[in-house]
DNA sequence: TCGACTTATTTTGACATCAAGATAAATGAG
DNA sequence: CTCATTTATCTTGATGTCAAAATAAGTCGA
């Protein structure tokens, strides 16, 4: 009987006629969410980080050298839009984390890259982020873990066709 | 192969170290709870409604007769701070949709209770809130929903004690 | 080469949220 | 009864986000 249950159990009170098995799913998927996420801000925040910084840095880490995108491929891998992306770029600049270089082949853009002081940090933060959700799974199995990530998979690519 | 694994697949390239695993999972989680919210905002919106408003009247709704609560039990409900929900309160009393009357029992409080322009709003919505939770539920089989819902029942439960 | 269109990025204005502080009323120890 | 404490709610100021408009530069057909 957890905090969702009871919820439904107000539901099945109050409108029978509405079956809310999925409701129950679609909730513990977003308490889980603002769970997980609360998890993850407090190392963020151990680095200096939140979660829009964090998700910057860590995309042009992950991109491998030299470190670099623009703007627009960083929009289309976080899934924000181009005004808060340029938000997120505006305060990492000031902390010194990234830097924009004009594009020389492209007088319309930037490209955004890592600084020594960016790159040392997300391959801090990133370890440390790792290792985070790792005890954030502990709850399930091996087994179980696989099985979630299945299932997600699944139902995740009714949604975003996988393309490749 | 979904934007997930190319995610994780960069990171293999670039951090054998990292056992990145979890972090596909958490991931995965992270973007079906974007695109759930998505849905789910359509339905609200063609009810004049958000997910916050749709929030509150709905566990004004759930609650019973007389289909009031005071602030507190609402923020003790939804997750949200106080100043949160006085806001939220805010518009929907503009709306018409629910009405503050003071507290007979407690001079500092109020309660917050649904009109009857609120009540016949949240219970059209509720209806196509759960229809469009089916629709969205659909890329699962009723057998794999049942595992997912007691996998994140699981897991949720290693955050959220379950108390009763 | 010109003008229309497209693309890249930033700016603007409106929200929703939170943490922390302010206000007001209830409570309870003495 | 009184005052310090607690509780209920609201206010304030900062952040992060989005949608839409603005700016600036590239592209391409004629």
């Amino acid at each position: 009987m957890d905090q969702v249950d009871r919820i439904l159990a107000q539901w099945r009170a109050e409108r029978p006629d509405l079956d809310v098995a999925d409701m129950g799913t679609i909730g513990r998927l977003k308490r889980l969410q603002a769970q997980l996420g609360k998890g993850m801000d407090r190392v963020f925040e151990a680095h200096g980080l939140n979660a829009a910084s964090f998700d910057v840095l860590a995309t042009l880490r992950r991109a491998g050298p030299p470190y670099a995108l623009s703007p627009s491929d960083l929009v289309a891998w976080t899934m924000v839009t181009s005004g808060t992306m340029t938000n997120r770029i505006d305060r990492l600049e000031k902390a010194g984390l990234v830097r924009r270089d004009r594009n020389p082949e492209d007088g319309r853009g930037f490209v955004v890259a890592l600084t020594e002081a960016g790159f040392a940090l997300i391959d801090a933060a990133v370890s440390a982020h790792v290792d985070n959700q790792h005890r954030m799974m502990a709850p399930l199995t091996p087994e179980e873990r696989r099985t979630l990530d299945r299932l997600l998979a699944k139902w995740l690519a009714g949604f975003e066709p996988p393309e490749g």
